[in-house]
Parts: C-alpha cells; sequence; structure tokens
RNA sequence: GCCAAGGUGGCAGAGUCCGGCCUAACGCGGCGGCCUGCAGAGCCGCUCAUCGCCGGUUCAAAUCCGGCCCUUGGCUCCA
C-alpha cells in the first residue's frame, strides 16, 4: 500500500513520504475573507478536507492549518458598506465568521489551527528582516522587497523563466524596484484610497483617506505583503519544511512561487515536499469567481441542495481535473448522494429486521463489501481519487439493494459490514452525513412539515403530563418509519 | 506573447505513471422487462465511443514518442 500524490513541483505523480508519518505537516492555502465563499472555495476545502480525512483513516498523524486571510485592500474597500463594520477588522471578523458558519455547514473536519495574518505581524516582520539580513530583500521608501534574482531557484514551481517575467504588484511600486518581478514583503503606510477604491463598490462614495490597519516595523509605519503571510504562519505552526501544501490552480504564479521563494531563502530549506494544486470550479466555461461574479455561494447552495449534495458534487470529479457547475452536474450529484443514502437506509432497516445469530449468508454481498472497500482504498491512494472512491461505495449500494430484493431473511453480519463500510468511508472519509440530515425541498419537506406537526401535538401531550399519548404518538411515527427521539433540545425524527 | 494544466460516449467522469484483464469503471439520460393498486425506489437487460487531429514505435496504444489544433488557468486581486 503506497500513497501516490500529484506534485506542482515535479510535475509528475509521487509516492507519498512523509517525513514523520506519526506527523504529517499540511497546510490549506485559505481565502480572504473580504466576500462569502463560493462554491470554487468550497472544492478546495472539501477536497483538502478529504485528503486529511484519509491520511488520518489511512493510519498517518496529520497536523493540518488553514490560514484566514484578514488584511488585505479588497477588505479595506468594503469598510463603511451596509452594516460590515468601520474598520478593516471588524469587515473581516464579518466575513471571517460567515467563512466559519459555511465550513461547520459544510461538515468540514476542524483543522488544527486558523491562523489570521493580523496576529501573526510580528512573526512575519521577523521573516522579512531574516530575509533582509541575508541579502535576500531591500528596503526602498519603507517598503520591503524579495529580490527574485538572489534566489537562484525563483520560478521552479510554476516553470518560469526570471527574464521573461512581466513585472509583479501595482504600478506603483515599480519605481521601488530593482527588477519588476521583484515582490513586496513590506509596503510602506495604509492602503491609499486608489488602492481601495479600485475594488469598491460604485454604489458606495469612494473612500478619500489612506485607511486599513498599520503596524509599526523597523522600516516604519505599514502593512504585510500578500505572500509573506503564508510563508511566516506555516512556519509558525507546522515548520519550515512541511510535508502538504494545498492550494487553488490559480495561486501557483505568483503567490506559491513567492511563498516558496522567501521560506526557502530564510530558512535554506526546501519548504515543501509536495505542492497539490486543486483545479477550479467553472462554469459557463470560465471559473467561478467573485471577481468575475459568476458564483453561486457555499451558504445558498448548502441551503438549496444539502451539505451532502455539496459534498458529493465536489468529490465528483478528482482534484487534478477541473470541473464543471452546472445544472447537469448538480443534478448527477444529487441522483448519487440519494443512490447511496437509500442503499444505506435500506441496509440499516434490513438490519434492523434481523437477529444478530440469523445463519443466512450471501457471500456476493460480503465479497461485494470486501471488493470495494479494496477499490476505495486502491482509489485513494493513487492520488486521492474520490469519484473512484465514491463509485466504489456505490457499488455496494447496488450489492445491498440486489441482497434486500433477493431475500426474505437477510445476511446480518453481511449487512453490518456494508453499514460500517458507507459509515467509515463515506461518513467518516468523504465527510457524508447519512443521519440526521434534513434534506430541503419537494415532498420530503412537506413530510416533515407533517411530522414536525404531529411532534407539535405530542410535546403538548407531553407537557400537560399524558404520556400515554405522547407514546402512542411515538409508536404509530414509528410504524410509519419515523424514529423519534427525545433530545435536550426538543424531539428530532428521522425517516 | 510567455508559463502551466487539460482534450475520453448524449451528459458527466474513472482509466493514461507500470502498453495487453479497456469487449473503456461508477453514475445520469434513453429504450425494454420484472416488481408495484398507482407512483417512486429497487432489480435485470439493452442503448452509446474513429478515446482532439496527423504521423511514429510495437505482435499489441486511450495509454509510449513527435508535430499540430482547441480549451482552461496564470503572467493584475483571486481557492
Amino acid at each position: 500500500m503506497t500513497q501516490y500524490v500529484s506534485n506542482t513541483l515535479s510535475g509528475e505523480r509521487e509516492s507519498f513520504e512523509p517525513r514523520d508519518p506519526e506527523n504529517v505537516l499540511v497546510y490549506t492555502c485559505g481565502l480572504t475573507v473580504s466576500d462569502d465563499a463560493h462554491l470554487g472555495h468550497a472544492r478546495l476545502w472539501v477536497q483538502s478536507d478529504v485528503v486529511a480525512r484519509w491520511l488520518s483513516h489511512a493510519g498517518y498523524g496529520v497536523r493540518h492549518v488553514q490560514n484566514f486571510t484578514d488584511v488585505n485592500e479588497k477588505i479595506v474597500a468594503r469598510v463603511g458598506e451596509d452594516d460590515l463594520g468601520d474598520t478593516e477588522a471588524e469587515v473581516a471578523a464579518h466575513y471571517t465568521q460567515s467563512v466559519i458558519d459555511d465550513m461547520r455547514a459544510l461538515n468540514l473536519e476542524r483543522a488544527d489551527v486558523y491562523p489570521r495574518v493580523s496576529e501573526h505581524v510580528p512573526e512575519i516582520i521577523d521573516l522579512v528582516e531574516d530575509l533582509i539580513e541575508a541579502g535576500y530583500a531591500y528596503e526602498s521608501n519603507g517598503s520591503v522587497y524579495f529580490d527574485v534574482t538572489s534566489f537562484e531557484d525563483y520560478g521552479k514551481l510554476s516553470g518560469q523563466d526570471v527574464e521573461e517575467l512581466d513585472a509583479q504588484g501595482p504600478d506603483g511600486e515599480q519605481a521601488e524596484k530593482r527588477h519588476p518581478a521583484d515582490f513586496a514583503l513590506w509596503k510602506a503606510g495604509g492602503v491609499s484610497p486608489a488602492d481601495a477604491n479600485e475594488h469598491r463598490d460604485e454604489d458606495l462614495p469612494p473612500l478619500e483617506h489612506e485607511c486599513g490597519q498599520t503596524w509599526a516595523s523597523p522600516w516604519g509605519e505599514g502593512r504585510p505583503g500578500w505572500h509573506i503571510e503564508c510563508s511566516a504562519m506555516a512556519t509558525t505552526h507546522l515548520d519550515e519544511h512541511i510535508d502538504v501544501h494545498i492550494g487553488g490552480q490559480d495561486l501557483v504564479f505568483p503567490h506559491h512561487e513567492n511563498e516558496v521563494a522567501q521560506s526557502e531563502a530564510a530558512s535554506g530549506e526546501r519548504f515543501a515536499d509536495y505542492w497539490m494544486h486543486v483545479r477550479l470550479l467553472e462554469t459557463g466555461g470560465e471559473k467561478m469567481s467573485s471577481s468575475l461574479g459568476n458564483f453561486f455561494t457555499v451558504g445558498d447552495a448548502v441551503e438549496e441542495l444539502g451539505a451532502n449534495v455539496v459534498r458529493m458534487l465536489l468529490v465528483s470529479t478528482s482534484y487534478t481535473q477541473r470541473q464543471t457547475y452546472s445544472e447537469a452536474t448538480v443534478g448527477e450529484a444529487e441522483e448519487r448522494w440519494e443512490r447511496l443514502e437509500r442503499a444505506y437506509e435500506r441496509a440499516v432497516d434490513a438490519a434492523d429486521d434481523v437477529e444478530a445469530y440469523a445463519k443466512v449468508e450471501d457471500g456476493d454481498l460480503r465479497a461485494a463489501v470486501a471488493d470495494a472497500r479494496e477499490d476505495f482504498a486502491a482509489a485513494m491512494e493513487d492520488d486521492f481519487n474520490t469519484r473512484g472512491a465514491v463509485s466504489a461505495l456505490l457499488e455496494v449500494a447496488t450489492a445491498v439493494n440486489r441482497h434486500v430484493d433477493a431475500h426474505d431473511a437477510y445476511d446480518y453480519r453481511a449487512l453490518v459490514d456494508a453499514i460500517e463500510a458507507f459509515e467509515a468511508l463515506g461518513g467518516g472519509v468523504l465527510g457524508f452525513q447519512f443521519e440526521g440530515d434534513s434534506e430541503v425541498g419537494g415532498d420530503v419537506s412537506i413530510a416533515e412539515d407533517v411530522v414536525d406537526l404531529v411532534l407539535d401535538v405530542r410535546e403538548e401531550e407531553r407537557e400537560a403530563g399524558n404520556y400515554e399519548r405522547a407514546d402512542d404518538l411515538r409508536d404509530r411515527l414509528e410504524a410509519l418509519g419515523v424514529t423519534v427521539e427525545d433530545t435536550d433540545d426538543g424531539a428530532t425524527f428521522r425517516l
């Protein structure tokens, strides 16, 4: 059993050999909290979530860090908009919370740390100082730039040649730089009104003064550059040398290239051994993005489709392949999820229906589950092929349906095995939730409303002390296939 | 223009690293049958591929090599 990973650094699929299998260091390049997250972001999150879950499942110890960029001119540009807040920090806090809510709604496993730029400015300053001392960066007019010509390997991640590169950064920086491809590590002063207004909604009054938070530094008041934050936070919370760096494909250059340069120049060590780049989610032939305005927010998607369908969608194309978002692909994801869920429920019902000591044996079902476990593992080991992993589970679904259709007495052990496969692989690794998931829309929604009505009546009976009536309602619901469970928060049910 | 990644059936999407179990997985769609009071779900069978184009290597290529065409991303904030 060997894990394989496509590595942008080498351009090849490599066997995965973490430096310490007990403590695999994974950094997911998070997002700038200047707007609600959309499905493109969610694709990255879900894919990196599944990577972390699978590695854990496969026996590795994983330390996962995912950052929030909460210092950025696009955030500044929204100051004063609606009720977002009057400072950069308030706007950032608003969208950070929104993203955290989205991540919870998508059933993402918690990362170990979610560092924010605003809380790591001292580490960033230290790193910039180190780079200046080592001769890789220079101060110019209160700003600090990385000297790309000083770092021999510059361009190795994205395949760029320094001499061929166009200028990086806004026009205003060019005069301060030695080489047009040099990039800012530290920017003097706050965000200029011009830079902020470039991203500002046209309907809002333009900003007139320099704004955004600034910090004291050896070079005067200023703000960290974009790329340096990830180097500083990855080093702080993981190590100078990490195992896996995951991010969106649109960040290969310049962001990740610059991270490599900064980190490796500062430490003299290789920064990340495996660079995984999740290809983009496209709609209408172009990438889904905030700036293009062609996005579907995570919140809306979860509300409309349910977390399981969204996850099924985002896991239905392997991360090395760009994905199309369309009505057809969403429809397919719905069908695939429902097929899986129904088979799971059938297996649970059938298992409830037989005694544990039942003697029936169905060799086909047992073999199908065993094969599926192997296929699932093989797919995940082969560069985290999530589509193949789902397919393996759907094979179990077919086998369960076949078994239940064909027999009056069921193979208890085989059913339990199938249920465990659904829960451990579909639930534990792919992050689906088989129970307590309330699907929104259509007949199910109406049925749920009706059940809620009955439960309200039952609650009134309970409060009045009429437990016989309440228990009768519960029994009758159970007979209808609705399992009622009383919790601290009131009664819940599942169909 | 330069850099990178891709082009597989009606759709979507595995397989390409290590050429032959690929007569191309899984699913959606379409057609027929079983089941069913009806519907849905489910089951069975069928439908559907010059695997971008051209050439080469080989007994054998979706898979390897060369050229070309097209798409997407990056080179400006971007997952």
